[in-house]
DNA sequence: TTGTATGCGTTATCAG
DNA sequence: CTGATAACGCATACAA
């Protein structure tokens, strides 16, 4: 039986006042006097009063929903990195009462989405994902004066927008000393796409590294591609193959990591003992144990750590903040990665067997 | 410059046309003359007139959205599986000119968000995911009239309603054949949550797959969690370290056999030649290597694949031309899974060993 | 083939 | 503190 239920003038007529005063009792404004109030609210839980969402939307222009804009070309975006970043979004959304609308467009219909999007009040604000080096989205979005919080950075100086990003410059600078630290000289990176701004600085942390550890650069070393697994096996495998193999391999991501992990199985080779490992580790939930294991146990890969969850949490926290207070200014948060050591990096043997040598 | 648009109002002032007829022509009406259509749609182009989806819902009762509800528990269904369900599911809804629409609710709400749903047209319908074995979801939608497609099939035998799952039966009880047939007599599995119908499912498969081969259950055999990476890690080391150990381990997930493929590692045992390895594979883009290199090569796991990106794209066809036909009537449709055979699995040793005496 | 009038369910403006 | 009344932007039954 389809539950029976009421509108706003029904539910005003019940209850002998106008639909003014209901609403506005409904609402939380101040003038209504506590008994009415009270009566209001009362009437409404009994009778289950909802209102319409497309009709509160029509009449104020918003629509507490938060849109999420997929370019068809970056539709791989849909990876473990993305759908943790959305769950921890839609936590939070759904804390604040808002919805997650999610839309995918042919690259040339972006820029009349995001249109859309703010003349036809489709949703109260987006998320930018994914930035590029160069990115036309924050211009437009300003342009047209549509709320927007961006899961990174554009890149250039004018970051005047609200953005929440890891410093993956740090990371990868970090990273990369711990290696050299451990003795490495010949240390590989994987990274991901580098039209992507993280995967340009995450580049750029990592040479960074190696200049401050006066390693030269050797471009055989380093591949720049989507983020999956068999990235990660390919270029194991590729690297290994080198006249003089890197002794260390940074990655962009666990799941490339994994595909270095079962290559270097294959080859009858052990992470750290034979080559260490060290990857950028969005902490994806469908790699974290229960609760119940999460206990002290040294974890499998050494990595730079930062929850992409949180991340998204966060955005949109900041997003929601955003539209709700309708103020212009800007938030901008950094993050920094943690270096967790686990048993995927070991001191080089080479330069221990080389040592050896010069004692003897 | 928030570029200036016009509603239809204005857009029928400029063509001196009432409305009604700028509505019609703009819809598709037949009773409009071609003349005027061409003219309105020209003058719709040039102002760059989009209708607003509010008042068109507000006036219509339809919304050109779909609801995918998450209830908080399941929360880690924003896993790879899902998200690549979903992936699939946005581009038919990109191609269909819907959006979707995610809403996270603690599950005490579930009833009442779906109720609301449907009275306040919220969306035009809902993809069910999940499915238990004994699921209240399905009576409720079916009782307020929501229109739905379920993601996997509901317990008991009253299937009256649309959904679109894999023999998941069928793939469990050819796979257990497949490994009894290869001379393995312990064959564990690593299931998911058996309150969840596909996983019972696939525990009766399995467990009519042994029976077929005279194969005795052992409950020290089998295990059922969430399918992630740490639980087949932890699982295959358990089992391992069992009096009688398993020489062929089933998989719900990659996710878990991924955890199981590096727990060999770390023994230094290989999988196939010591322990086989077979999985079912939702071929999960994150995993897929691209285009390029999809070539010939062996896979790694032998697996029964079905993919659930093409699933979503599916499910998300038939919601829509139910939503859009009107009609009653109900589709099901039951995907097979296609065994394909990897390096991960390899005939029973122990089988060979005990054959080899007896012909001595 | 086109136009008029009304409704969809709210919020907001302005009186009282 | 409360109540008419007018938007909000579109679709549609009914007229012409």
């Amino acid at each position: 039986m389809p539950e029976k239920f009421v509108n706003l003038k029904q539910l005003s007529e019940c209850l002998g006042l106008s639909q003014t005063t209901v609403s506005r009792a409904l609402n939380g404004f101040p003038e209504v006097s506590e008994k009415t109030r009270q009566r209001v609210l009362a009437a409404a839980a009994e009778f289950n009063y909802r209102p319409s969402p497309s009709a509160t939307s029509l009449a104020t222009g918003r629509t507490r929903v938060i849109g999420h804009v997929v370019p068809l070309s970056f539709h791989r975006m849909i990876n473990p990195h993305f759908s943790d970043f959305m769950g921890g979004a839609s936590e939070a959304y759904a804390r604040a009462g808002y919805d997650m609308l999610i839309r995918v467009v042919r690259e040339e219909e972006e820029e009349s989405v995001y249109r859309d999007f703010a003349r036809r009040n489709r949703v109260d604000g987006v998320v930018v994902h994914g930035p590029l080096v160069d990115e036309p989205r924050i211009p437009l979005l300003k342009s047209i004066g549509l709320p927007f919080v961006v899961h990174g950075r554009g890149g250039g100086e004018a970051l005047d927008y609200s953005w929440l990003d890891v410093n993956s410059r740090g990371a990868f600078l970090r990273a990369t000393e711990f290696l050299a630290d451990l003795g490495h000289r010949r240390i590989a990176l994987v990274n991901g796409l580098e039209t992507m701004n993280f995967a340009h600085r995450r580049r750029q942390g990592y040479e960074t590294g190696l200049a401050a550890r006066g390693i030269d650069l050797d471009p055989a070393l380093i591949t720049s591609e989507d983020m999956v697994e068999p990235y990660g096996y390919r270029a194991t495998l590729q690297f290994l193959a080198l006249p003089q193999p890197p002794t260390a391999i940074l990655f962009s991501s666990v799941l490339p990591a994994m595909g270095a992990v079962r290559a270097l199985s294959e080859m009858g080779l052990r992470p750290g003992s034979d080559v260490s490992l060290l990857t950028f580790d969005d902490r994806l939930s469908f790699l974290q144990s229960g609760a119940a294991s999460q206990s002290a146990d040294i974890p499998f890969l050494t990595a730079m750590r930062s929850s992409i969850w949180q991340a998204g949490q966060r955005v949109a926290e900041m997003l929601i903040h955003q539209i709700e207070s309708k103020s212009e200014d800007t938030v901008q948060e950094l993050w920094e990665a943690e270096l967790v050591v686990g048993r995927s990096t070991a001191p080089c043997k080479e330069l221990s067997r080389s040592l050896a040598k010069e004692v003897s």
